[in-house]
DNA sequence: ATGAAAGCGCTAACAC
DNA sequence: GTGTTAGCGCTTTCAT
């Protein structure tokens, strides 16, 4: 035997004791399955009512096969996007009687596919949230964890519903919108490096180059968060830009406090736009101009999928790829630029 | 039985059976728990590695009677310093192997109590996170959770570990930097009603008035996020108020925002304080004056105390009741008041 | 050192 | 309609 009978929470066999019927009849008026005598039906409520007895959650999933949970892996909780993703997600899901257990990778790229693995044992599917893994390696776990939903990152070859946003068009719009406002001199502060959101930025700004041969348009490397935006002023003011595409609104807000205290002016000086519409990017001075994600939504899609997969009763797949287009949101961080002494 | 035996994943069976030995070796080379055969181990090591097998935490919860799971139950997920909690809990439990299953009660009250029961079936333990329920009914919730650890909120009766913050003291510290600053006329813009958190605001306050009975102190009813400091901001302006302490930093944002807005100078016109230190505050215009809660620490602590009573062999209970002194972070939205005309 | 078997708490197939 | 029993996947006692 496993342990000892000590001090054990009371369980079903309690209640049929109590109820003088058997554990399966217990079971059955908990569950409502089969036809149950009324009479014996209202014994057994009252059993339980008086015991307080709660179904044992481990032994039904091992029974049953199923959690009742759902996974998500995020590479950083501090980040506001995922925390959004992960609220929308758990209210979804909750909704419809499901948890959600979490994982925070740290930005650790290698312990993305353990985590993810883990997840996916202890619940009925995983999330997996802007991987920052090789496409290979992703490839390759995808088929292990499903039902698996993916955001900010697609696969090929496996078929896997995932939920993404246009971010290349996104920062075209933003840039678009600095050179009708006057804007000649651009500047794109990047993301980190293995961000898939990154590169889609980079490729949307490679076709507006094209597009508009006339634009200066320099890359400055930065990062993800406040700091780096911060960190980034002093180039950002030496490389004579006065349009400036951050590459989200933590980098934009950390920029924006960095000219703030050197004395310059937004948008009067220099234009700035974030992106992802955080709720905190209507609430700095001056508001943000910026593309805003749905991200609230983002976290109940992605629920939908997983719910579809999970109810998925064998038949055809049919996995769903949904695009967002980016919603601009033009505030007061940008504007014309003043006219060059020069 | 319960379910067919089509597609089942890789079991213990399939790995005793490839090795050639019984589920119970397979079981103790996995756990290391008694000696095995040097030779039969390598050979169960072998079989399970090629089918790729890992144990089922399922079954292994069923029969150890533990999840290496904890329960958190926060009002709000969209709140900053909930997020920051769930963060700094989240990455100390999976240093110990453990993981967290969350749960937003989205501020409503009566579902507080089933969430953290659902919670604790599921898990080896629940943190109960700023519950807004009443004193009597976290009372006799409380031994029914353990082990259970409360973050800004106590218990008398069970002796369940509590993390606190003295927002009472804190907010005095505050309304005395702004006396010393020379302001006579303070506006306090309190939080939800049922917060335990701005109840110990209220109490500090009216410590505050009795130590300084010269000082004009005015109550406006707020709220806890952006919106609600925002829309404050007339209410504020009509009180003649110059030094204003708003129940955290969102509401001062928002009021910050608003200010701007109607063309008052911070902290020219009037000085803003908030409280917490979010992120978020050093980067707002101008950066935010606070009390800062260490944040990250309570989310690790909570972790300790619950592991603490997690790994209790039995011995007495000991439990902690841990408050934090908020540290004031003086920054650029309080000054002097200006000199008034009249 | 190893296998057989019991048991963790539950659900569901089967027999009555 | 209800009880009996097998089984979900694992750990651990007990006997060998």
């Amino acid at each position: 035997m496993a342990r000892r009978n000590t001090n054990r929470r009371v369980g079903i066999a309690d209640v049929a004791e109590k109820a003088g019927v058997s554990h399966a009849t217990v079971s059955r008026v908990m569950n409502g399955n089969a036809a149950v005598d009324p009479g014996i039906a209202a014994r057994v409520r009252a059993a339980a009512a008086e015991l307080k007895y709660q179904p044992n959650p481990v032994g039904r999933s091992l029974a049953l096969g199923k959690t009742d949970t759902i996974g998500i892996v995020v590479p950083d909780l501090a980040n506001p996007t995922f925390q959004a993703i992960l609220r929308g997600l758990s209210i979804a899901a909750a909704q419809d009687g499901y948890r959600v257990l979490i994982a925070d990778s740290s930005e650790v790229t290698s312990e993305e596919a353990i985590l993810a693995g883990e997840a996916r044992r202890r619940c009925d599917g995983v999330v997996l949230c802007a991987p920052r893994m090789g496409d290979a390696e992703l490839e390759e776990l995808a088929p292990t964890l499903h039902p698996l939903v993916l955001i900010n990152r697609t696969t090929i070859a496996t078929n896997t519903p995932s939920l993404s946003v246009d971010y290349g068009q996104g920062i075209q719009e933003l840039a678009q919108h600095l050179v009708s406002l006057g804007h000649r001199r651009l500047v794109f502060l990047s993301g980190p490096e293995h961000s898939a959101s990154n590169r889609q930025r980079l490729v949307g700004l490679d076709q507006f180059r094209k597009e508009h041969p006339e634009i200066e348009l320099q890359m400055l490397p930065g990062g993800s968060n406040f700091d780096s935006g911060h960190e980034c002023t002093d180039a950002i003011i030496a490389s004579g830009g006065t349009g400036i595409l951050a590459f989200n609104d933590l980098v934009a807000m950390g920029l924006l406090s960095g000219l703030h205290e050197r004395g310059i002016r937004v948008p009067e000086d220099i234009s700035v736009t974030g992106f992802d519409d955080i709720p905190f990017a209507k609430y700095t001075t001056p508001p943000l101009t910026t593309a805003a994600v749905p991200i609230n939504e983002l976290g109940s899609l992605a629920w939908r999928r997983m719910r579809e997969q999970i109810q998925q009763t064998g038949d055809a797949p049919a996995q769903a790829q949904d695009e967002f287009s980016p919603r601009m949101e033009i505030r007061k961080s940008t504007a014309a630029p003043a006219l060059k002494p020069a």
